[in-house]
Parts: structure tokens; sequence; C-alpha cells
DNA sequence: TACGATCTACCTATCAGTAGGTAGTTTTTT
DNA sequence: AAAAAACTACCTACTGATAGGTAGATCGTA
């Protein structure tokens, strides 16, 4: 039996990344959890404060995972390479998922302040997690790229997070399926 | 003198970029332009009909721009791509602005039906015509690359689009700049 | 005088959030 | 061990503000 307050982070996680933060509300997480809005206040006690719970966990959960795979010794950068881009296809395969942060991006303006830096901790940490990545393949030899690494990972983690709104927009799969093949062939 | 109805497509369409469709209202709308509220509703009689409207009309813009450098033989397939990339420079440097599908993009199923193609369809002429730049400019010698040009544009246009969000998240404008960056140096 | 643009006044639905209370569990005190 | 106090999770009923949208009067111009 999974607690109240997971279940309303978990609902709250998927209604913003499919509908955004603007469009979601205490009455649609209460219906969806099958109890009343107030309820979901006890638990929450402002739509900001849920926003910045959401996210600091699906922070948490990447860096949590980025840990374990750079602490093996036995991983290649190509291990955490495929590693990292293991989420978004299943975003992509989900119809309708996105990051939860690529939906943020669109609508930070209307986002409470509290949520902004939630949101560019995100971003900074996985370029840092891909820079690093970048950087160990090239020095083992695995990957070969002109680039400097900081571009690099600017360039593919823009692409990724682009990929997966334009493919939710379009329908089209391929949008990431050629996106991760075009990276992984630059860096051979 | 301008007329209302387009102060009110400038004004809806800078709303929505900066602060997505969700968080835009007739009233945030009517106060920017200085009228009342149902006088906007007298133009666009429902805000689903704005938003089509908003996006139709600077999907129509790039067209315009588009066609006039695809039909001038002066113009090299490296101006046109420092032609396709000037918008995306021209937001980012403006303070909190993203292309206006790329904002839409991550709040797609808040969205109106109607909105649906039209996000459709932009993102797909976007990317044609990047696939037609990068054709042209190899056939030219203008351009190498190993990649297939639909694989390319799709990950060039994910890219651009990505880092215009990614950036106003970070505020970081090298964001977009190494993404341009890089994408020249892979077609030398 | 006809018409489009704008207005005031209003509607219903929904928003985030509050007030106050009930039932059941846990913790503290006697 | 029993009683009292506190805490947790949830509830009904409400608030004031704002959402999209409507009805109908007035104004300015061709």
């Amino acid at each position: 039996m999974i607690n109240t307050s997971t279940k309303i982070l978990d609902t709250a996680q998927e209604l913003i990344q499919t509908r955004g933060y603007s469009a979601i509300s205490f009455q649609l997480i209460a219906d969806q959890v099958g109890i009343r809005k107030p309820s979901v206040i006890h638990h929450f006690p402002s739509k900001a404060s849920l926003g910045v719970a959401v996210i600091a966990r699906y922070r948490e959960s990447f860096a949590i995972q980025m840990r374990s795979i750079k602490a093996d010794p036995e991983k290649t950068a190509w291990d955490a390479l495929e590693f990292y881009f293991s989420p978004y296809l299943a975003f992509a395969e989900t119809p309708n998922k996105v990051c939860l942060c690529g939906a943020l991006a669109g609508e930070v303006l209307a986002l409470p302040e509290e949520m902004h830096s939630e949101v560019k901790d995100f971003m900074e940490s996985h370029q840092k997690w891909l820079e690093d990545i970048f950087r160990t393949g090239r020095k083992n030899g695995e990957f070969q790229f002109d680039e400097t690494p900081p571009r690099l990972s600017k360039t593919f983690f823009s692409a990724l997070q682009g990929a997966l709104l334009i493919k939710r927009s379009t329908g089209d799969l391929s949008q990431l399926k050629d996106v991760q093949k075009v990276i992984r062939r630059l860096l051979r």
C-alpha cells in the first residue's frame, strides 16, 4: 500500500509532464487520486510547494541513477551514454510524455519563483553529466570528436530535450530515435 | 496607426512566448492593449480562435521569408542557414523569449484541438526547410556530412528548439550560440 | 442611417486556499 | 495499564478572485 503523498506526487508529475504546470489544479489531482481537494492541500499546502516537491523528487531520481553508474568501474562511457538515453526513449514511447523540466521550460515565467532554480539546476546537472561522459569517453579512446565537451553536451542535451517536445507534437517517434542515432555516429 | 486586431495578436503572441497558452487570459491581453475584455472577444470570439490565429500568422511570417530566400539564386546554402539561425538568436537575446511553437509544445495536451495541427505543421515545415538547405548545400559542395538530410535536420531542429528553452531556464546565452557553432562545424 | 468597435454589467464555472470539524492512531502522563 | 493529549488524514462547507464568455447599450464614422 503506497501512501497518499506519493500518489499525489506521482499524479502531479504525470499531469505536469502531459499538460504543463499552469493547466493543472488541486481539483484535477484530487479527482485522479480519489480524495477531496482539501486533502491534497493538507499534504502540500500550496501549488508552488507541490511543484517544488515534484521537481525535487524527479531531479533526485536521476541523480541517484547517475551516481550509481559513475561509481561502477565496469561501466564504459558507451554504457553510461546508452543508460542516459534510456529514459528519453521511455518517455517518447509513452504517448504524450516529455521530460518534466522540458515541459516546464515552456512556461517558466508563469511558474512560481521557487520552482525556477529547481528547473535551472536540473538543466545544469544533466549537461554536466553528459560533459563528464564525453570527457571520460574521449580519454578512454571510446569516443572521437573535435568539439569541446561543454559545447557537445549543450548541443546534444538541447537536441534530446527538443526531440521529445517535437515528437509529442508530430507523433513521430523517429524524431528521438534519429537524434540518438546521429549522436552515436558523431562520437565514433 | 496599427489596428486593434494586430495589436491583440502581437500581445497574445508575446504573452504565449513568455508564459505559455494556459497562463494567458483575455483580461491580461486587454490590459496590455489598453481596451476592455469584451472588446478583445469581439475580435477573437474564443481563446482557441485567438490561439489558432496567433500560430497561423507566426507560421506564415516564416513561410514568406523562407520562400523569398529560396527564390533568390544569389543566396548560397550557407546564407540560407544563417538566415534560418537569425530569429533563434533574436529570441534568445530578448530576455525570456522562446519560439512560439517551442513554448506550446510543452503543453499540447492542454491546448484546444484546433491548435494541435497548427503546431504540428509548424514543426514539419521547419524540418523540411532545413532538410532542403542541407540537401542543396551538399549537392553544391558547400556542406560535407555523412548523415542523411532528414536525420540531420531532425537533430539540428531539435537542438535549436531545445536550446532556446534551456537558455531561458538557465539564463546562459551560450546555450544557443554553442549549438549554432557546433552545427556550422559539423557541416564543413 | 447603418455598422463596426467599444463599452458596462453580468453570467456560470473554476481557481487556490481557509475554517472548522470528525475519526482513528500514537504519544505522553498519571 | 488507563486516561488524556496530541497528531494524522481526511472531510464538508465556504471565501474571494479570476476564468471564458454573453447581452445589450453607446459611440464614431462612412
